[in-house]
DNA sequence: ACATTTTCTTAATCTGCATTAAGTTTTTCT
DNA sequence: AGAAAAACTTAATGCAGATTAAGAAAATGT
C-alpha cells in the first residue's frame, strides 16, 4: 500500500504571534526591536482538554493570552459546584487578576474547554516590560478599562435580569460562544442548574 | 443679641486636591508644573444629597472622583427596582465606564447619598493628559487593574455564595459603609429587598 | 415643633429556580 | 466498534428570596 509522505516535522515551530501583536497594534505601534522585545518574552503552550493551567490556592504567575481553543476562568463553591467567570476564545487574556496583581493564592481556577494553545508571559517579565517600554501601560490600560467595562454591565445585568433575559444575552453578546460551549458552562456563567437552563430552553420554545 | 463674627467668605476657594494628589503620589510622582497643567484640568463640584450627576441614557462626559461625602451609581429595572453597582465614598473615583470609554448612551446612573464634594475631568481633558503626560497611563492603569480584580470576585461572589454570605462579605469588605449607608442601599447592592435583609438580620440573630 | 417623607419591620403568600433522581443521547477513549 | 464518561432531558418536590401590605420608627424639611 502507498502511502503519500509526510510533511517533514519541525522540530523548531514558528510561535503564532500575529493574532496578539496585531490586536496590540490597534492601540500601540512598535518597532521592530520593541516587537522583538516583547516577543522574547512570551512563551508558547499546547494544552488539552480540561488541563488546568491555574489551580485555586496557587499564585497566579502568569497571563495567558488565547491563541487557538477556549479557555474558562472559574471558581468552586463549597458544595462542588462550579461557577464560571470567564470564557477566552482566541484573541482573549485571562486570568486571576486579584491573585497576579497581589500575588496572594487564587480563587480562580483556569483549564481548557478544548484543546487550545496559548502564549503567556510571567509576571516578573511583565512588570520588566512595562518599565522598560511605558507604551505598553496604554495597551494594557485599554485593556483593562475595557474588562472594566464589561464587568460593570454584567453585574447589572445580574442584579436586575432573570435567568431568561441573562441566556439572550449572553446569546446576543457572544453568539459564536453560544454555538461551541455545551450548554452545562453557559448555564454556569449565566447562573442558573443546567436542568433549568434545560427546561427552561425546551418549554419556553414554542414548536 | 450679640454675633460672633463670621469668617470673610472667600470668593475664591482652595480646590481640596490633597486626597487626590497623594493617592496619585503613590504611584507617580509629578514635577511641580506637572502636578500644576494636572491641577488645572480639575474642576469642583459640590453636590446635595440625591441630586444626580449622571441620568441614565446621557453620555458619560466626566469622571468623578469623590473628597467628601459618598456617591453611588445604580440601574434602575424594568419594573422600576434600583440596583446599586457601586459606592463611593472620599478617595474613590465613579463613572459608567462603558459609556465614557464609547461615548454611548449610559445604562448607569449617578447620585449622591448624602451632601459630598467632588473633584472630576471632562472627558476630552482625560485624553489630553494621557496623550501630554504618559505617567498617567501608568496609574490609572493601576486604578483599572485594581477595579477590575474587584469586579472579577464580587461576580464569583454572586455567583456561588448566599444573601447571608453576601451580606458577611460587604461587613468585612467595607465595614465604615456599612454603618453610614442605609440598610436598603445595602440590599440593593448584595442584591436582595430591604424586606427581606430586613427579615435575614432580625432573625439570625440570637437574641 | 410638626408634618412629610423615607426607612425599617413583620407577616402572609407566592414563585423562580434548586435539588434529587432516573433515563436518554452524545461524545470521548481505547 | 464497543465501553465509559459526559452532556442533556424530564419530572417531582423543596426552598431562598420576592411580593404585597400595613404599621412603626427615624430622618428631613419648613
Amino acid at each position: 500500500m502507498w502511502h503519500r509522505p509526510r510533511k517533514p516535522v519541525l522540530h523548531y515551530f514558528t510561535m503564532d504571534h500575529t493574532l496578539l501583536l496585531s490586536g496590540i497594534a490597534k492601540h500601540i505601534s512598535l518597532e521592530k526591536e520593541e516587537e522583538a522585545y516583547f516577543v522574547s518574552l512570551l512563551h508558547q503552550k499546547k494544552v488539552r482538554k480540561k488541563q488546568l493551567l491555574l489551580e485555586e490556592g496557587e499564585i497566579n504567575s502568569k497571563l495567558n493570552y488565547v491563541t487557538e481553543g477556549c479557555l474558562r476562568s472559574y471558581a468552586v463553591d463549597k458544595n462542588g459546584f462550579e461557577h464560571v467567570l470567564q470564557f477566552a476564545p482566541p484573541g482573549w487574556w485571562i486570568a486571576d487578576m486579584h491573585s497576579i496583581l497581589t500575588q496572594k493564592p487564587a480563587r480562580l481556577n483556569i483549564d481548557a474547554i478544548e484543546d487550545s494553545e496559548i502564549i503567556f508571559m510571567l509576571k516578573p517579565d511583565f512588570d520588566a516590560l512595562l518599565l522598560r517600554m511605558p507604551k505598553f501601560e496604554h495597551y494594557f490600560r485599554i485593556l483593562a478599562q475595557n474588562a472594566l467595562a464589561t464587568y460593570q454591565y454584567r453585574q447589572i445585568d445580574h442584579l436586575s435580569l432573570s435567568a431568561m433575559e441573562r441566556y439572550a444575552n449572553f446569546c446576543q453578546l457572544y453568539p459564536s460562544l453560544i454555538r461551541s460551549l455545551p450548554q452545562k458552562q453557559v448555564a454556569s456563567y449565566i447562573g442558573v442548574t443546567p436542568e433549568f437552563l434545560s427546561k427552561m430552553l425546551n418549554t419556553m420554545i414554542i414548536k
